[in-house]
DNA sequence: TATAAACCCTGTAGTAACTACAGAGTCAAG
DNA sequence: CTTGACTCTGTAGTTACTACAGGGTTTATA
């Protein structure tokens, strides 16, 4: 009984942990170097060993990063997870403002989409001269609004 | 009469340029480097001389930036703009698959949108012990849509 | 005419968030 | 005992710029 107790108890090299969180390994030594990821303790040969902890603090990164949080962000959220208390407070402070942020990048590409829409348009009826979809590149004063993307 | 004849004669110096297209000099000098902009002819100090051509190619090169394009998408644009001749179909076509690909961004942007709209509510009422934000950044198998995102 | 301010030059290095090696060491199976 | 799969460190590449350092040039003014 017990069979993979072994294993269970010596932890997870670091390719076991990739596969467990679908994270790239360079990604996770450099979360590591990034000081996202504790350093975690080693085997003889050096090798990287992980415990379950580690586990759920890599899908954290993973889950803050998919929803377009940056690493800076990230961190912060984890100073927030580290030091117990009512980070709430904090936390739905940075939420908020990754929020408004999302919502502009939302903006900024529907205004895209509906110049991009428009000049497609243009561009389909007709065999004029000129492209007329290059001639609105020349032209058109597009957006200039948020220039919120980086 | 004919005042500034001297100054439009003689061309910009890069300062103008800039402040003619609202583009950054090093950014100028890059989009040189990168191939994009033309070498431009020099003055007897080494000073760049700019023509209305640089100007409008300089524009161009903005205006496709500000809708998105990446700068691979600009340089294939402009073989277009200068290779004359019916340019319009693969103008379209790479319009299209930006269009396409900016109403993928669009799509992922909203899940992040209601799913922090989502955890910013949980964590708005009540006193709960632990912050159900991060508990969530913790828990949920977010997004993992499209990964469009760069 | 001298000189200081304002401009321009090249080249390199920094940013975010990874990704991709090279060249070496470790470990498990046959 | 050797093969292959894994891991290690360290460095360099990616995108689209931006920011210097350390020089040269022009122009306006004293």
């Amino acid at each position: 009984m017990d069979i993979n107790a072994e294993s269970s108890r010596a932890g997870l090299k670091i390719g076991q942990l990739a596969q467990a969180t679908t994270c790239n390994i360079e990604t996770i030594r450099y979360y590591e170097r990034a000081g996202l990821l504790p350093l975690p303790p080693r085997s003889q040969g050096g090798y990287r060993i992980y415990e379950l902890e580690h586990v759920k603090r890599l899908n954290f990164i993973r889950r803050s990063r998919d929803l377009g949080f940056s690493l800076e962000e990230v961190r912060a959220l984890l100073r927030l997870v580290d030091a117990r208390g009512r980070s709430c407070n904090e936390a739905r402070a940075l939420a908020a403002q990754h929020l408004t942020d999302v919502r502009a990048k939302i903006t900024d590409l529907k205004s895209m989409e509906r110049v991009l829409r428009t000049m497609i348009a243009r561009c389909k009826d007709g065999n004029l001269p000129d492209c007329p979809l290059i001639e609105a590149l020349f032209r058109e004063s597009c957006l200039r609004s948020g220039d919120l993307a980086p």
